[in-house]
RNA sequence: GGGCGGUUAACUCAGCGGUAGAGUGCCACCUUCACACGGUGGAAGCCACUGGUUCGAUCCCAGUACCGCCCA
């Protein structure tokens, strides 16, 4: 089949992947004689639309890895699924509903969850569809959702079992609240931000048991309509100011209330006047204070952010920013106001919704975090342990750090959540306030029976935090069961612990931690062995993408290209905020003027894993995805001229004929130098890619690969194989010795060696270089491998049966480097690299064929010569003891003089020839002050010691011809 | 306030105790029979700054500046 002039991916695509997937590549793994096992769990994606560029990135990574150790032979398992997003899908589905003009409560529960499933099968089939455009191959069968129904019942079942432990309680507790969503939050879903917001000074008179005026004290506050909930007004217990206050009280201005005067060292005597108010119903500091001094907290908002009952009559009903103004206002107009200054203050935010967070008295459910379980050890302190102990290891190892930071100063986990989508918590109330935890109804009525209560039983409405089912996915998509290990199945057995997580450093916390907490207090495992923390996407101008900023790419637009337009509607069409419209499009159009070209699904997945530097952010740069497009475009093409020249041709693939066997001698094969080398290097490279793919240093493996291909493969091994496949033409005289004319019988026959190892090589380094790079780039590399296999013997079935999915990776064998052979091909480079250089400054036309004479070895010159010959351009290559006596430009590479025979213009040369004189005594001096500095000869390591000395020799020598070359040259142009 | 990372060519990034690298871009030449998504050659860097350790520092250490992130 004769391959496009071309690489075009699209139709490439199209076609593999559902030959791949049907034929059940994908499949786990189950073989336990195996010892090798590889597994990676996809961090489920939200159901919440599409994916985006991090996905893009972090499954290129999980799919590069699972496609090596499947073609390692390891048992492999990728577990997909994907994520119910409580609080994220909900609002999705809302948000449709609202455009038609309907609420949730309209529809009632149960029909709003219709809505959300009819969603999330919409939505989870996009993203499946994105993942199989990316060419990733989990293991499709075991897909699940973290609502499944087995994934439910295994929900349920750690609930109970952490309830019954006490490690899962309810509690009125100040949360965070969300006061447009009506639910607790937890800390990790709020964004403290800095802004800019005011400092009221406000006086509170001191109270007086003779009434009359005795002074006041003045606090200062950025919320001041919550000193309608005031208790206190606190001082620090050093503050001399105020030491004799400690004790009073003081009337709490608007409310007809007196509070009393606090000493606390919780203070900042220097912050404001040094006297703060006290709201422990609506402040998380406060709380404790006001827990410490045994005040009783005074709620003063409704669930809506607005002032309820506890405040004075005026207020009530006024929403929170409402009610500021008139507190405010009302301060002022009494008198009591001092200042108002500028300050900037830290305000907590909603991630999903943007809103101010309240701190709220609520019900909810907890899950105890340093509390020690039954079997002494809390929670966190597990997971503490598990990365302590050296189980669990991340990579780049620094995130240890944050990660027990955060576990250090951990609070207990709110996961109740006052939605509608998610997991219903499994909990039954009384009427009488009692409450029974229980996997069922029925259980619960039971419960309740025992516990002497025959009335009805109200299931709690509320559903569990979205990373409670989270925290669970590393057993329970493994089909975990609450009788293991009595009960398990194979995949349980081979893949709990997974092998590598692989994830972005922002969910650490949301899901890292949590997994290892979950996992290993309930089955005693940890969830993984290594965590792989890569950096974030981010835009050409390293700001982090979002729909808001109208920044997003589609990492389907880079594979399929997409026009300017379709792209501006897709950034500004379902904005939360349509004002940002124009602007996005402007600058859209700015960067993108004739949309973005197709790379194609390869050249994405490479760009992405030559961009995995770790530790470091990725500022994704659309030119290194069109050099990438060009590498693939290359592979593309040096598979043509491979195939051109094999095609038909004996490659020396005779069934008896092994490498290194009897059979593979001068007279079947003979391997050229150049065979060797490239062979040698093969072996290099397949060692560097096994290295790194254990270091998860997927940068330099797509350097390896890269620089392998282009620079090695393409740049001198095709380029030297040319001159093997078409004998020197009679101009280029062979070596002394060899002579010219008819090829003699035996020469004819050894030619044809030659060839045959050729192509032998040429097939065989290509072939094993699609091997390498598939789990990089899958698509060219199995529609490549499809047509070089069989020429090089790797594929008996030529029907398109095989698959390169299921061939061996290859594996270096050292023993075939070929020192010998390297330092022939490199001497070779350098004095093809001398010639190119010399016509390049002798501005000698790429087209114009010149001669060379070459002084030095005459043997190893007259094996180079026809390389020589074909890659610099000469119209003949001769060897001479002496270089003859000319203007004509020389290079010196080590013992070879290499002269082009050309009309120079000598004033040029000479100027040449004195610069690189120059070049190579300031190299000298450099040597000479190193060898002459009797600390370094003394103390640096004797090799650097000795090759520095031959650098210095090697120098000095080069010097030495230079400047015989320009005596020669002035002696010429003077006689 | 605590912690982490970054600063290397115009841009995006590797690297590393001993000769500073790549891709893209730029300049010149070349449509040579795999590839113009190409070839050959070339220009381009006080490796942020200041000290220290060392025979030797872009690299290790300390500090400074600037940028970014996380936590409080």
């Amino acid at each position: 089949m004769e391959l496009a002039k071309s690489f075009e991916p699209a139709e490439i695509e199209r076609r593999w992947y559902p030959i791949w997937e049907s034929r059940g590549y994908f499949a786990a793994g189950l073989d336990t004689a195996k010892k090798d096992n590889f597994c990676i769990l996809l961090p489920p994606p939200n159901v919440t639309g599409t994916l985006h560029m991090g996905h893009g990135f972090n499954q290129a990574i999980m799919d590069s890895l699972t496609r090596y150790h499947r073609m390692r032979g390891d048992n492999t398992l990728w577990q997909p699924g994907t994520d119910h997003a409580g609080i994220a899908t909900q609002i999705v589905v809302e948000r449709q509903l609202d455009a038609k003009g309907i609420s949730r409560h309209d529809l009632g529960r149960e029909k709003f969850l219709e809505k959300v499933w009819e969603w999330k099968e919409y939505s989870g089939n996009t993203i499946t569809k994105q993942m199989r455009r990316l060419g990733t191959s989990p293991d499709w069968s075991r897909e699940r959702f973290t609502m499944d129904a087995g994934l439910s019942k295994i929900v349920t079942e750690t609930f109970v079992r952490l309830h019954k432990e006490g490690l899962i309680y309810r509690g009125k507790r100040l949360v965070n609240w969300d006061p447009k969503l009506l639910t607790a939050v937890s800390d990790l879903e709020v964004v403290n931000e800095e802004e800019d917001g005011f400092l009221w000074h406000i006086r509170y008179p001191l109270a007086d048991a003779n009434g009359k005026d005795a002074g006041s004290l003045t606090v200062a506050t950025t919320r001041p309509e919550t000193m309608l909930g005031d208790v206190a007004v606190m001082v620090h217990p050093e503050d001399e100011r105020y030491a004799h206050l400690v004790g009073k009280n003081v009337v709490l201005p608007l409310c007809d209330r007196e509070i009393p005067v606090i000493a606390d060292s919780y203070v900042d005597k220097e912050f404001g006047t040094g006297c703060v108010k006290v709201t422990p119903a609506h402040d998380f500091n406060d709380w404790q204070v006001g827990h410490r001094h045994g005040l009783a907290p005074i709620s003063i908002l409704t669930l809506d952010a607005r002032i309820n009952e506890h405040g004075p009559a005026k207020y009530r009903g006024m929403d929170r920013f409402e009610a500021r103004k008139a507190v405010v206002a009302d301060l002022e107009a009494a008198g009591l106001l001092d200042s108002v200054k500028p300050h900037k203050l830290v305000v907590p935010r909603g991630d999903r919704t943007g809103v101010i967070i309240e701190p709220m008295l609520t019900d909810q459910w907890f899950v105890a975090m340093t509390k020690p379980g039954t079997d002494g050890t809390s929670i966190a302190g597990k997971a503490l342990e598990c990365v302590a102990s050296g189980e669990i290891r991340f990579v780049p190892e620094n995130w240890v750090n944050t990660y027990n930071q955060w576990l250090n100063n951990i609070q207990d986990w709110c996961i109740s959540r006052q939605l509608w989508w998610g997991h219903q918590i499994p909990a039954w109330y009384s009427d009488d306030g009692r409450f029974y935890v229980a996997h069922d109804e029925a259980e619960a009525y039971a419960q309740a029976k025992r516990d002497g209560y025959t009335g009805g039983l109200e299931r709690d409405p509320d559903v569990l935090d979205t990373w409670y089912s989270s925290a669970l996915w590393p057993f329970s998509t493994l089909d975990w069961t609450p009788e293991w290990p009595a009960k398990s199945n194979p995949a349980l057995d081979l893949y709990l612990p997974s092998t590598v997580l692989v994830t972005g450093f922002d969910i650490i916390f949301f899901w890292v931690a949590r997994m290892v907490m979950m996992t290993k207090h309930i089955t005693g495992k940890i969830p993984f062995r290594d965590v792989y923390v890569h950096g974030l996407i981010r835009d050409a101008e390293g700001q982090k993408m979002s729909k808001s900023k109208g920044n997003v790419l589609d990492p389907i637009d880079l594979i399929d290209g997409i026009m300017i337009d379709d792209l501006v509607k897709k950034r500004t069409t379902g904005l939360m905020n349509p004002k940002d419209a124009a602007k996005i499009e402007k600058r859209t159009r700015r960067e993108y003027p004739n949309g973005i070209p197709g790379f194609g699904t390869d050249a994405l997945r490479f760009t992405f894993l030559s961009l995995a530097s770790p530790g470091r952010d990725i500022k994704f740069d659309m030119q290194r995805c069109e050099g990438y497009r060009n590498f693939c475009n290359k592979l593309w093409n040096a598979s043509r001229f491979v195939l051109m020249n094999c095609e038909g041709q004996d490659c020396g693939l005779a069934p008896d004929v092994k490498p290194g066997s009897d059979a593979c001698n001068a007279t079947y094969l003979d391997f050229s130098p150049a065979d060797r080398w490239i062979v040698s290097r093969l072996q290099k490279v397949e060692h560097e890619v096994e290295q790194h793919f254990a270091d998860y240093r997927f940068d330099l493996l797509a350097r390896a690969i890269y620089e392998f291909v282009w620079d090695e493969y393409c740049d001198w091994y095709l380029e030297l194989a040319k001159v093997q496949l078409n004998p020197p033409s009679p101009s280029i005289p062979l070596p002394e010795g060899e002579g010219s004319g008819e090829l003699a019988a035996g020469q004819q026959s050894r030619l044809e060696a030659q060839q045959r190892a050729t192509r032998r090589t040429l097939v065989r380094v290509l072939e094993t270089v699609l091997r390498l790079a598939h789990p990089l780039i899958p698509f060219i590399t199995e529609e490549l491998w499809q047509t070089v296999a069989p020429l090089a013997g790797r594929a008996e079935a030529t029907d398109g049966s095989r698959s390169l999915m299921l061939q061996a990776y290859p594996k270096a064998d050292l023993s075939r480097c070929d020192p010998v052979a390297e330092a022939w091909v490199a001497r070779l480079k350098e004095m093809i690299n001398a010639c190119r250089s010399l016509r390049g400054e002798m501005n000698i036309s790429p087209a114009q064929r010149v001669p060379l004479v070459g002084a030095g070895d005459t043997a190893i010159l007259g094996a180079y010569a026809p390389y020589l010959a074909a890659l610099a351009k000469l119209s003949e290559v001769t060897t001479a003891n002496v270089l003859p006596n000319s203007d004509a430009p020389v290079q010196i590479v080590g013992e070879f003089r290499l002269m082009l025979k050309i009309e120079i213009d000598v004033a040029a040369e000479k100027e040449r020839l004195a610069r690189e004189i120059a070049r190579v005594e300031g190299e000298i001096i450099k040597a000479n002050a190193k060898l002459g500095n009797a600390g370094f000869v003394e103390r640096a390591p004797a090799a650097v010691v000795a090759q520095e000395q031959e650098r210095l020799e090697n120098f000095n020598s080069l010097v030495e011809k230079l400047r015989v070359q320009l005596g020669r040259l002035q002696v010429g142009t003077e006689a």
